[in-house]
DNA sequence: GCCATCAATGATATTGATTATCAATTATAT
DNA sequence: ATATAATTGATAATCAATATCATTGATGGC
């Protein structure tokens, strides 16, 4: 099982691409985190370890992460994207609290059959697909109520 | 049953808002409008009619509309808006073609279920929900071989 | 080692959709 | 009428994301 720095420098290889400290350290920083993370939080959290990495670099080495198949965009329609890890995480959606914004993930097999037969029923082929469930959770009912 | 153009007069009245011959004329235009519709878009068609209305009044009179129940957002990810009506058009979800943009609305009642349940089995009352299907039509599948 | 080539970086400018501001206009209520 | 409040169009501002560009740094051929 190779690791998540050996598949990144293996896609910079493939691209001709060169591997720095900073894409380095963007990356471990990424992988560190376990949640979603934006552009910006990530940028803030490097910039205390290197206050001299400028936030085009963490733009450009997360669209490397993606393009590497390491991360993976998801908009919660906010107008900011958000990254999460992509490596031993399968495809999975999201189900996001209207009240804190909590996430957890989700899957189920049998939504994930369906969608693909509703879009062959128009003659389609699915490739991908985006789905988010908004809701209260059980503290922000509380909290209502 | 009520016309949409009722619909937004009562709206406006219950917001001590006014009629005004420009809010008419750009509901007007989007209604007439079965396709999905950027705020651009609908302003291009709005100047020919009348070239002397700003685009940012588009944009006041859309947000209105959506207030208003009559017009729905729609946000394919690719950074722009659209709008589709929402009166007498009952919730569905997207199937976009990935090649050519082509886009039918689906409705599947057993997924609806399920993301309910879903959302219950973690704690959340589900209010809403985006589900986008990207796939090929068969147009464009064929183009490709 | 030395030089030519090419990629990487950080600072900054730019983009593009959307929103805010504001002075001028128009409608409404008293 | 007159004071009040909403509307408009033009324009500026916002904000995330991207492009530009001069400088720096690495790489490979010799």
């Amino acid at each position: 099982m190779k690791s998540e720095r050996e598949i990144f420098e293996a896609y910079l290889i493939k691209r001709h691409l060169r591997g720095t400290p900073q894409r380095g350290m963007i990356l471990d920083t990424f992988l560190k985190r376990e949640e979603h993370i934006t552009a910006e939080q990530l940028y803030d959290i490097v910039k205390k370890r290197d206050p001299s990495i400028g936030q085009a670099t963490v733009y450009r080495v997360l669209k490397l992460m993606v393009e590497a198949g390491l991360a993976r965009e998801v908009d919660f329609g906010d107008g900011v994207m958000r990254y999460e890890h992509c490596y031993n995480h399968p495809h999975h959606d999201h189900l996001v609290c209207r009240g804190c914004g909590k996430t957890v993930e989700v899957l189920d097999s049998v939504i994930e059959e369906l969608q693909k037969r509703v879009a062959e029923s128009f003659g389609y082929e699915l490739t991908d697909h985006e789905m988010y469930l908004y809701g209260l959770c059980q503290t922000c009912r509380k909290k209502k109520a």
